[in-house]
RNA sequence: GGCGCCUUGGCGGAGCAGUUACGCAGCGGUCUGCAAAACCGUUUAGGUGGGUGCAACUCCCACAGGUGCCUCCA
């Protein structure tokens, strides 16, 4: 039952997807360095990573996500130090990383993405494993010492191996004028920091290297990956996630530590990358402050999901501009799909098998959509007209609820929970208006719609009122 | 300098060599005490120049513009 297809960065094409092993599916996805609040972009590629699991647990796969927090790394010190000035480095190091775990978890939450399907791991709780590796590879000769740190060794690597698979980079062409090289100890300017000597006022963990020599410090970024994906999965595992920027050097070097020495030639099968969320066309970045965090999306009134409705509606691979018109368009979309969602509490069911089919239909269209390398656009249009198919006067409220079920379960709008009935006290307005109106009272009725307005909602005056949020 | 990607209507955004994408906005209408919503209908496309096709937005080439990675980065 092979239906799923992916693009896959290692082949540079639609692959069809099949798990390496039985009907498990395992899965990785690079997570955030917690130092501050995720912004839009960030989350956008969360948001993709959250479909993907959905699209391949609806197609029948088990899937084993893992995702890691970076709790341990240049910001986190600097600006845990910044926070906690008077504290010992590890414990603000530690209390500042929490801080920011739960922002992220909850902003996940918030945006849709279903955290309890995801195994989170630190980091820093991996700290002895990725000591083991730096050991292996140093013991392998891949690695070498030098007076800041453990470095790998590129070129051993690729005496036994190619680097560079993902990004086709082309070694031996790159301009090294680029890269100033004054500022690390390493022998190339490829080779990239496994284990970092602690420097003052730095948090650090022992570490005793494979001749005894010791050397407290901290990992480097690409390894914390490496171990930490490779322990949770086994390697090789299935589907490795991330943003088209991890493609090099991030992935790269997580391919090279996991694959050099006596270890196995393959470690993920399945590179997916998402594209960048872009602000007036250019990348969103926090060093050239033109990001958004969710709370400046809140703050203006907007819906977390409306952010994931936007999300949703381009493709992963395609850049996509943010913008406040374009959130608008994926705001009214989803409230006219809540607006339809919400008539399974106030009208009456029309038992219909043909609407039924229809609706049928659509969704198993939209999720063959879905399979197609997560063509998120075009599922959405199969659900426009799956929503469609409902109205007032004509709803199989049976087949509404598998469409608002289905919708849930394969792009997470978390429509049942954000469409629930109104309270009977509600009800209670809208009876007394709908009074008011058969007398004629206009006074009172436009009041009484006034105070449903200001309980977020709207009455649509017909044979008999609708109410909807929208 | 090296390796890539993109260019569709007012905005966002897909597929496809020949038949309506879709959403939002706009416009017209139905409904309505009014408003909104809902519903029905509807206008605006495919960077430029070549090429291959009976036929190109869709394939090929060139050019222009934009943009990403090559350094931490989703």
């Amino acid at each position: 039952m092979i239906r799923v297809r992916l693009y896959n960065t290692r082949t540079h094409q639609v692959d069809n997807f099949k798990p390496l092993a039985g009907n498990e599916v395992r899965m990785y996805s690079c997570g955030p360095t917690v130092y501050n609040h995720a912004h839009i972009g960030n989350l956008s590629s969360y948001i993709y990573a959250d479909i993907l699991r959905r699209t391949l647990k609806s197609n029948g796969y088990q899937v084993n996500h893992v995702m890691n927090f970076t709790d341990v790394d240049d910001k986190t010190i600097r600006d845990s130090h910044q926070k906690y000035p008077n504290e010992d480095p590890m414990t603000a190091l530690a209390e500042f990383t929490k801080h920011y775990e739960k922002v992220f978890l909850d902003e996940m939450v918030q945006v849709g993405n279903n955290i309890d399907d995801i195994t989170f791991v630190k980091a820093t709780d991996n700290i002895a494993d990725i000591q083991k590796l730096v050991c292996e590879l140093l013991n392998q000769g891949v690695a070498y010492v030098a007076d800041d740190g453990v470095y790998f060794d590129i070129s051993k690597y690729r005496q036994t191996r190619v680097y560079g698979q993902l990004s086709h980079i082309d070694f031996d062409a790159t301009d090294h004028q680029r890269i100033n090289n004054d500022e690390y100890d390493k022998e190339h300017v490829h080779d990239f920091a496994i284990w970092k000597q602690q420097k003052d006022g730095e948090p650090a963990w022992d570490f005793a290297l494979p001749d005894g020599t010791k050397m407290p410090g901290r990992p480097g970024w690409h390894i914390e990956c490496s171990v930490m994906s490779v322990k949770n999965l086994g390697q090789p595992f299935d589907i490795h996630t991330g943003g088209i920027d991890l493609i090099f050097p991030h992935h790269e070097n997580e391919i090279a530590q996991s694959t050099a020495g006596d270890q196995p030639e393959l470690y993920a099968n399945f590179f997916v990358h998402n594209e960048h969320l872009l602000v007036d066309g250019q990348k969103m970045s926090k060093s050239a402050h033109n990001f958004y965090t969710l709370p400046d999306l809140t703050d203006r009134g907007y819906d977390p999901l409306d952010f994931r409705m936007l999300v949703l509606q381009s493709h992963y691979r395609s850049a996509t501009n943010f913008s406040w018109a374009s959130l608008d368009a994926a705001k009214n979309r989803r409230h006219h799909w809540m607006a339809v969602a919400e008539l399974r509490h106030q009208v009456s069911d029309n038992p219909s098998e043909e609407q039924n089919n229809q609706a049928q239909d659509l969704i198993e269209q939209a999720t063959g959509a879905m399979e197609n390398d997560l063509d998120t656009p075009n599922a959405l249009k199969y659900l426009d007209q799956a929503f469609d198919l409902f109205q007032p006067d004509r709803a199989d409220l049976g087949a509404l609820s598998h469409l608002v079920e289905g919708v849930d379960q394969i792009l997470g709008m978390n429509l049942i929970g954000s469409t629930p009935d109104i309270t009977p006290d509600d009800y209670k307005l809208i009876d007394q208006r709908q009074q008011a109106r058969q007398n004629k009272d206009w006074a009172t009725a436009d009041k009484l719609r006034d105070q449903l307005a200001d309980r977020g909602i709207t009455i649509n005056d017909g044979a008999t009122p609708i109410w909807s949020r929208a």
